[in-house]
DNA sequence: AGATTCGTTGCAAGCCCTTACATTTCATTC
DNA sequence: GAATGAAATGTAAGGGCTTGCAACGAATCT
């Protein structure tokens, strides 16, 4: 014979302290409602009986979930990461928890999370990146859950958003291997389908050699699937090429170490035979041989002001808009002046 | 005026499509129960309404929430986040959610955390490694929510876990290092309260030790939060002493990485005047320079073995019981002879 | 003293699914 | 053609919490 253990409910608190189940519920939302005394009673009886409120009551009487989902294309490194974790941070302060979901850099996954995300009862959505359908958009609208773009920042895009400007940060960089001589660059970068950072970043690029009055042609480009491996496998194709670029930007600081290991690999110095440069600026970038140029993402302050903003569209305290940061170029030793 | 936009519900969809609400939920939870003709007209209503099952009503009806929490020490870098991928990609196949919640390597806000996942209606638990309070478990019993552990093995423990012997490995790895001739071993172990795979590996070291008749004494110890710069700071305390080890041993690869970049700013040559190993095997492992000797942990298998055995706890379908995997030791160049 | 306000508390109506059980339908078998 | 059983579908009972509104007494004001 099974035994049924049967958790108490607020009727069962309500008894044992002798109020009504409102104020039960009154004391766990909002203590400051409830007089001292009987609040005392009460959190007595819970503890006594160690009472837990049942989720599913409390997500379909309250009609919300305190959960904010967001999708980041991968986990398994630390790109997202930082971010991530102050946005976590920043939530549960107020309390709400986060739902993480990665989409693998694929627009069909992360569709399918966005979907999902919401019919777990997501409250609001962090996204990366303004690219996808517009479909999307107007299902979230539709749902009522509101959603904040951060990782991007593009005045042209109407969804709101936290972020920099890729395409800005990229010009810099590059313009800043320009000043140095260069002339022959090229550029690693991970797919650009469905990934307006990398498709920003690369237009950067050309912006700054077109200030010199460098072709678009001119740039010799990689595109290649994310990871230390294939920056590894990019390195090697372009530096076995027939015209071997003098600096390689990579999309981000992921590709850019993996061109880093094989250039030391093959023996080929660096700055001293090539320059590299990363983007993100994560921990492998400072910890890399030699330390990585790159732009440095304001992680934290993006994951901590998309919190804010997001609880308080929640919250009916406000709405979301647009917030430009700065990314901020960090200069190391892997960039140097192209060979005499 | 406002205007309360209001979401279809499964009344909408089966007066819609003419059939009753308990068909219209099988459509969606079990198809296969429905004729194709139903199944095809409920589910064209269920399309054409935008209609979208209430996350709290069908918690609450069907009381489970499909979601399983996972809490870790800290999102902040990829030694989880490998195998917590892994262990996602298992759930999500059998429809399952991972919730992820960081308890920054403390007993205290893990314990949090555990009530807090519990509260959101986590089904099951993923928790790393053994120690924590009774009351934890007594708790998680009573609520009955089954907890996995993982990221250990220990057969005196009587939570089941799906992982390997850090102890063993760690002695596996030391005794190694004392076959090249070492003899002045050091150790830079992350904070080992409330951490028992810290304690294990430190246990390890002092079994190799003792199998050549070293005592514990000799062993030169040093405990610090984690992080890259604290295993630098670590390293370069142990260099500056009166007598410097001549292999240093790392509770994990950050704190490994750390004391290598100490060791290239220091000018210490690694391995010729000071050996580093670490413990894990993430990517940094292998992108450092020299590259890092350290103890492959499995994460994916480790995480994919949780998942299943998890979910068939929870199916009913079977119970949770202790696996153990195997950790393996990964020579790099960073571990070789003592100086002469 | 009567009127008003304010802080507390109670009442009870939802919220929208799942699922045990009952019923109907329909193909098979004897 | 009746009996049988399996498959498909319907009925309706919860499930435990939040919250708008009402009620009440005490404090404050007129």
């Amino acid at each position: 014979m099974k035994v049924q253990k049967v958790s108490p409910t607020l009727y069962d608190v309500a008894a044992r302290s002798g109020v009504s189940t409102a104020t039960v519920s009154r004391c766990l939302n909002f203590p400051d409602h409830v007089a001292e005394p009987t609040r005392v009673r009460v959190m007595k009886a819970i503890e006594d009986l160690g009472y837990s409120p049942n989720f599913g009551a409390k997500v379909m009487a309250a009609r919300r979930t305190n959960t904010i989902g967001a999708i980041i294309p991968t986990m398994e490194n630390a790109i997202f990461a930082r971010g991530l974790q102050a946005f976590q941070d920043a939530l549960r302060e107020k309390g709400y928890t986060l739902l993480v979901a990665s989409s693998s850099y694929r627009a069909d996954q992360e569709e399918e999370m966005i979907r999902a995300l919401v019919a777990r009862g997501a409250d609001g959505l962090l996204l990366i990146g303004h690219e996808r359908r517009s479909e999307i958009y107007d299902f979230l609208d539709a749902q009522g859950v509101p959603a904040l773009v951060v990782w991007a920042h593009d005045t042209t895009e109407s969804q709101a958003s936290v972020g920099f400007d890729n395409r800005q940060a990229m010009a810099e960089l590059t313009r800043y291997a320009i000043s140095l001589g260069h002339r022959r660059l090229a550029l690693v970068t991970a797919s650009i389908v469905a990934n307006d950072r990398a498709k920003a970043r690369r237009l950067g690029v050309l912006d700054a050699m077109a200030e010199i009055g460098l072709p678009a042609k001119d740039l010799i480009e990689i595109e290649t699937p994310y990871g230390i491996e294939q920056g590894a496998r990019a390195f090697e194709t372009l530096m076995t090429g027939s015209t071997p670029p003098t600096v390689i930007l990579c999309g981000n600081d992921v590709l850019a170490v993996g061109a880093l290991r094989r250039a030391r690999e093959l023996g080929i110095d660096v700055p001293g035979d090539v320059s590299i440069t990363g983007f993100d600026d994560i921990e492998l970038a400072q910890v890399a041989v030699p330390a990585l140029t790159t732009v440095h993402v304001p992680h934290r302050e993006m994951g901590k002001r998309a919190a804010q903003m997001l609880i308080a569209r929640l919250r009916g305290e406000g709405v979301l808009h647009t917030v430009e940061l700065k990314a901020e170029l960090k200069v190391r030793a892997s960039l140097g002046p192209p060979p005499a």
